[in-house]
Formats: C-alpha cells, structure tokens, sequence
DNA sequence: CTGAAAGCGCTAACAA
DNA sequence: TTGTTAGCGCTTTCAG
C-alpha cells in the first residue's frame, strides 16, 4: 500500500501529520482547523494555515469519508438527454450542491436502460452518497427508490411524497398547465388541443391532468390527446395529424420543442398560426421568443426549483432524526408572444379556415368566454 | 466511530469479512472475488457472490480508494450552460465513462467565476479523482490545468496540447467553418460575414479561423466580424446591425442559436432568408429541421468525441507510464437545409435587395465560383 | 489457489 | 484549548 505519488515516483503527497509536525502541533490539531471547529487559538490556527499552504496539502476525502461515515456527495440520477428543462434542472442542482459544501456524481439513466432509475440508486448508494436527486423522474416499476439515504424527487409536484425517505419539489405544473390552457379559452376559442410529453413521465401526465381540469372547469369538450416524445420532430408529426382535423383552432403543447415543430406541420399543411391555430408551449426555451412566431409559452422558475430541493435534501441528510420537511412550489409566470391569438371568426363551423382574411389588429377584444 | 447505520440505529451494513464469515473463506478471497481477480476456484468464488447477495453486500468505494490510491472517478470541469453542444457532450462523457466503470463528478464553473477551470481542478483533485475531463474550454490565465492525473480537454482541436498530462479530443470545427463558408461560396455568393461566439472560447476561435482560411482561399474580402455570446438574442442583436448593411448577402454564425436570432432579426428588418440573405449555422440542434427556414448547419458528432476522448483518458489513467495518446478527429457532415440560396441577382451593387423577385426554383443553378 | 498482517489518512471519543 | 488512542473497510505485500 503505497502512499500517492506522482507518475515518475515523485514525492508522496502530504498528509495531516506532516502538516501537524511542520506547524509543531498534532494531527488532530490539523484536523480541528481544517474543519473550521471550534475551540483552536488563532495562533495556532494560524500556524496550521501556513504550513499547508505551504506543504500544498490538500485534503484526502477517502480517507475522510471512510472515517465519517460521510463523502459529502450527493448523487443525480438524470435522464440522459440534453433537453432544455432538465439540462437547466441539473444546472440548478449543481450550483446549489456546491454552495452546500457538496459534491455532485451524476449517473444518466437512458429511457429504456435495464435497471433504469432503480439502477441508478443502487450505483449510488455504493459510492457512499449522503443523499440522492432523481431528475424529472418517469415511472418505474416497484419502488425503485428506496434508499437509506433521503431522496429528492425534482419535477414532481411539490408535496408529492413517494417513498419513505423522499421529499418531493418541483413546480405545480398542472396549475401551469392549467394557466395555459385557461390562456387560449379567454381568448376566445372553443376548446384547446392537447399535445402531450410521453406518458411515463410525470412531468407529461402533470400537464395533461391541468389541461383536462381547465376544460372541464369551464364544461368544454376535450378533444382526443396527441402524444409525442418531447422531440420538434414529434411535434412535426403530431401536427400532420392534427392538421387534418376540422375543429382545430388552438393547441397546447406539453413543451416548446414540440411546439415547433407542430407549428412547422400546420404551416407545411397552409395554416397560419396564430390567425388559424394558436399555440401555447412549455418551458420558455431560449430560442422559444425567436422562433416564428414568437411562443406564448410557461415558465418554469428551474433555478429556485432546484434551489429550495436542494436545501431541503441537506435539512434531510444533516438532521436525519427530523420530519422531512415539504417543498413550497414556486411561483410561475406565462409569458405571453404572438403564437396565440383569438380564434378565425368562422361561420360556426365548415372549413372555412383557408379564406383569406385580413391579419386580425390587436384591437380585436376577445368575445367573453 | 461508529459503522454506518439506518436512521433508526437499524443493523449495520454488512462488510467484507461479514461476507467472508458467511462464505467461509477469508475477507481476502472476498476481495478477490469482487475484483474479479484471476486464482479463485470455481466453488469459492460461487460461494462469496451467494453471500454477497444473500447479506445485501455493497463494497464501500471510499475505503477501496483509501486503500488503492484510486477513486475510479473522473472529474467534469463543465461551463454552466444549457446549451446543446456542451450538453450534448456531458452527456457522452458520462455514458462513456459509466461504460468504462468510472463514476462522474461534475463541477460546473459559470464564466466569470472567480478561479475558474483552475479552481475547479483543484476541488477536483482533493476529490481524489483519477483524471479530469475539461469540457467546451475557454481561455485562462496561467496554467491552470496544472495537474498530477491525466487531464482531456474536449472541443479543442484534435492533436492540441495544452499542457503536460493533457490529452485534447474534439472535431475538427476549423475544417467544418471552411466546409460550411465553402458551401455558401460555391452558391455564388461575394464573400460570407461572419457571427462569431465570445472570444475566449476555443470553439468561437476556431470557426473564427475556418471562416477566415475558407475566405482567404478565394481571395475573397473579409468583412467585419460580428460578435454574440451563443445565444439567440445576441443573434438578433447582431442581425439588426448586420441588416443594415449593403454587402449583406450571407452569414455564417457561430452556434445555431444565434442563426435562429439572426434570422429573426433579418426577418423583422424585411430581409427573406434565404431569398435576400443565407444563413448557416453550426451544431444542428435538434429545432434546426423545424424552424423556418430550415436551417442548414454543421453537424458535431458529440458522441464521437466524447467516446474517443474518454477512451484516451482512461488509456492515460491506466498506464501512467506510456506515452499520451493523440486523438484522431471525427469525421463531421455538413447538412444542407434551406437556409441558404444563391445570392440575389442584382445590378452589380445598389440597394435592390427589395426587389420582388419570383420565388428562386431549385433549378437555378448557381453560378460558377 | 488461499490466508494473515499491515497499513491507506482521516475523524470520533475520551483524556488531559 | 489540545493530544491520545482506536478504528472506518478495504487492498497490498508476503507466506503458505
């Protein structure tokens, strides 16, 4: 068991005790100051500083976590996909793990993986994580997170709890959804199409469950599900399908990718967005006020998502014996561009849609719901 | 110090020599087994993993990388960002690594951090992980890659060597700016302007330079280079300042999010694209089949490059003797959508570019160069 | 093919 | 306020 050293068997790395002898003090003197505890004179603590810096000791976290019981790491089971959402949820993770003290190990689970999220969990757990965060998590069989750490569950509805030592954080999406769809329907129109995210996961099912109730609050027909993968190109085809259809003035798509791609089949299939067809997307992509026409789309507020899951995981890991405490939700916000508009006047019905109108002003106030 | 527990003070995980006890062997041969070692008999080996398996015996990571020195981790030095390039390759990096039966830690570094990628190794080593993985890099002061494991750098052009333990893996994106400004050349356009990504990052200098080689080739004028930050609304910022100039007939942006702005922008200043003004991009985000027009745009084959990076890496993790291998490069695809058409034919110069012309057909063939 | 002993570098408990 | 003594659970010699 040879100590570290460098590639051409240079000198071995420091350790505490060579700092202790260098600064005249013990090894556990060295450990109190690195660990910032109380009960060490400035003198001393002065004297353990410098002899570091000046060894360049840098800390063994094996060693240290082996002794603790602790790695002070937190792992993240993420969909493997590079999709705006998830992406800024992991950002989000990330930044608010390091202000903690914590370091992150990220483990993607592809859809479809054998083992999948449950997987995952286990990988983690043998690398000595204090705590676990499942990403946008999709259904899975048994109870894949059963852990002996607590487990945050980021994308599920805040307060959903899911397993024994698991916390729940995310956006109320189904009242985002809701909000979107209630969007379309003051502006005038009917009904509102659906065009959902895969049905696994919790996310698409949040935001069709929003949608159904915002129909059915206000007693309007709900038109059957379009269902894609999240992709533009899923969307694309979606679109294709709903083009055909003779009622369709407006949809609402489970995220702007799809939205865009289902604005690029409607107008492929000669209809104009927003004078024909409205639709509202999800997520408020970076591109998403760029693209033509601009998306009326949601926004999801990522970062103060991932902010308050992560502080409630470290309350958890921290103070094991405590209750787990229950995320808030955090506010949301529609933002509003040119894909939505008030619905073609129309002689109640027939495909009139292709007359040629002149472009709606904004001066049109949308006829009272 | 107390072994590790359930919250509730439940049992004890089980160690090696628990295992060992239960198969009958020593805690040695346990080690053995679960290493995968050669010298076990059949018998033995059977006997241990029933054991294993039987007490729930998972092999505590932070005590083998005390006793061996290695941590069988990789470290991930990413730039914060949402983006899909750098997403995309994070996310080969992990399946890479996950394959090669190395975990991930992954600290991101917001540009403007103060220490930066410097600091960021530098937690990384204390970590303890066997090798650094430097994604999408920008530039730094000093050496800041200074480190005693083997360090990749991705998105750097292959064969680049910017330290001494440093491996550099990424396409070729000089040869893709050539290829993508070539293209528009070989329309028959004049010469190609050029949005640029932010200065310090390897990527932007070197599309930078490809664009600058591909013109310079043909003896033709380089004008001015505009400047974003990737995203799409410094694309419509510069596309504002680009539309009002005369000699506009082609750009070449740096990252497909700033084409999608920049179009926006010539749009909105009531230039066609691509009747009026080409647009190429570069990365082929998934949206980029689906916006309008369809963009045409370089393809990264991020998986790639983060395969053969990796592979690299871990080759250098485990001989540390052995020369530093040098990547190959991938083979890359330029995808020719809609985005770009043969320049306006015009009185030689003048502001005709608004003109009404007939909708160009595919036959017109472009001119010769 | 298998086992015994000796650490890896740190933190936890207890003294002083 | 500081030091001493035991391990944490593995891998690595080196002997069988």
């Amino acid at each position: 068991m040879t100590r570290a050293r460098g590639r051409d068997g240079g000198p071995a790395a420091p350790r505490g005790v060579d700092v202790a002898r260098a600064a005249g003090v013990s090894q556990k003197t060295v450990s109190r100051v690195l660990n910032g505890e109380r009960y060490v004179s400035v003198d001393v603590r002065r004297r353990v500083l410098e002899a570091a810096d000046r060894l360049g000791y840098r800390l063994n976290t094996a060693a240290r976590a082996l002794a603790s019981g602790r790695s002070r790491t937190i792992g993240v089971v993420a969909l493997g996909t590079a999709l705006y959402g998830p992406a800024s949820l992991l950002l989000g993770v990330e930044r608010a793990a390091r202000d903690a003290g914590y370091a992150l190990s990220v483990v993607n689970t592809l859809e479809g993986d054998q083992g999948g999220v449950g997987g995952a969990v286990q990988s983690l757990l043998e690398r000595g994580v204090d705590g676990i965060v499942v990403s946008e998590p999709i259904d899975e069989d048994a109870d894949p997170l059963a852990s002996e750490v607590p487990v945050l569950v980021l994308g599920a509805p805040a307060g959903t709890r899911t397993g024994e030592r698991t916390i729940a954080a995310g956006v109320d999406s189904e009242a985002l959804a809701r909000a979107a769809t209630e969007h379309v329907l003051d502006l005038g129109h009917p009904t509102v199409h659906h065009l959902a995210g895969p049905e696994r996961w919790f996310a698409a099912r949040d935001r069709l469950a929003g949608w159904r109730q915002a129909l059915a609050a206000r007693g309007r027909e709900q038109p059957p599900v379009a269902e894609g993968d999240w992709s533009a190109a899923s969307g694309y085809a979606a679109g294709r399908r709903l083009a055909a259809r003779n009622d369709l003035t407006a949809v609402f798509a489970a995220n702007d990718d799809m939205a865009v791609g289902l604005i690029s089949a409607l107008t492929d299939a000669g209809l104009r967005v927003p004078q024909d067809v409205s639709v509202v997307g999800f997520d408020d992509i970076p591109l998403a006020a760029y693209v033509r026409p601009p998306l009326t789309t949601v926004r999801q507020p990522f970062d103060a998502v991932a902010d308050e899951g992560l502080r409630l995981l470290v309350h958890a890991i921290e103070n094991p014996q405590a209750e787990l405490p229950t995320a808030q939700g955090q506010p949301v916000e529609l933002v509003v561009r040119s894909s939505t508009a008030p619905p073609p006047a129309r002689a109640d019905s027939g495909p009139l849609r292709h007359t040629v109108r002149p472009l709606a002003g904004e001066a049109h106030a949308p006829p009272a719901a």
